[in-house]
DNA sequence: GGAAAATGGTACAAAATTAAATCAGTTCAA
DNA sequence: TTGAACTGATTTAATTTTGTACCATTTTCC
């Protein structure tokens, strides 16, 4: 029984994951907006200040303000200042930019879905839970 | 029980290395390489063709071929025509290669193995294996 | 209160990444 | 054979991403 490689699983991790977005990134962008968008927008409901997009999606916050720019001219999300704080940009997904995400994230479902077909249901929620306790 | 949504484990696991490898990053650009030339590099001995290496690490070629360029240029790398097909060239990992490969991944593995930390040893083992059977 | 430090966001320039076209070598089919 | 199609790698030019510097507002603390 080998020992554990931290190492080794990230990158077994990194390389599933690269290898699925590659697959899916030419629907994606038939949507509209490419796959970075997608993340980005994705959660903006849950983290409507661009300040804080940077943070979870660890990101630099010149790299939001052009996603955020990006997604405002497509129609996807509204900016408007923030009254309680003057500096801050509160974000809104438009009804276009659900119904995109929606799809965006279906594209991504089904395909990240084929690779969790490999496991049985108990299987998944296992690895949810471990993703969870680890995030 | 809420049913399984893979677009939602994805983003918590992009989400998850997306942090460790931000955290990383500033170490291991002090070994004289960026994250993303680690992966090219740590992957060379077990795919030593830039062609392979472009497919097994979901980048595009042109971009293989300039990780290799830095990765030669810094010494990490050498590359030879290869004899029995003369458009591959074969890479090899040079000895101060080796060195910093073993010192980025452990920089690596200390970090992720931070996150890892919360698992015990089993659930260590079965993330592990979930991995490698979607892999 | 008011100056200094911190935070949210952006502009601009520089660096990283990649798509498209190209060249050289190999394979395949007639 | 041989030439059409394919594969490995690179160049060039365009696009994407980001570091740095910056402005505006808010917070801190004397």
């Amino acid at each position: 029984m080998s020992k554990i490689d931290p190492a080794k699983i990230w990158s077994l991790n990194y390389n599933l994951l690269m290898s699925v977005i590659a697959g899916v990134s030419p629907d994606i962008s038939e949507l509209g907006l490419d796959t970075k968008e997608l993340f980005v927008l994705s959660q903006v409901e849950e983290h409507p200040y661009p300040a804080e997009l940077a943070v979870t999606l660890s990101m630099p916050k010149p790299t939001i303000t052009v996603y955020v720019k990006r997604l405002e001219a497509a129609g996807f999300l509204r900016r408007e200042i923030d009254a309680e704080d003057l500096r801050r940009h509160r974000l809104q997904v438009t009804p276009a930019g659900r119904k995109v995400t929606a799809r965006g994230l279906a594209l991504l479902s089904e395909a990240f879905g084929a690779r969790l077909g490999r496991l049985s249901a108990a299987e998944q929620a296992e690895l949810r839970s471990l993703l969870e306790k680890m995030s």
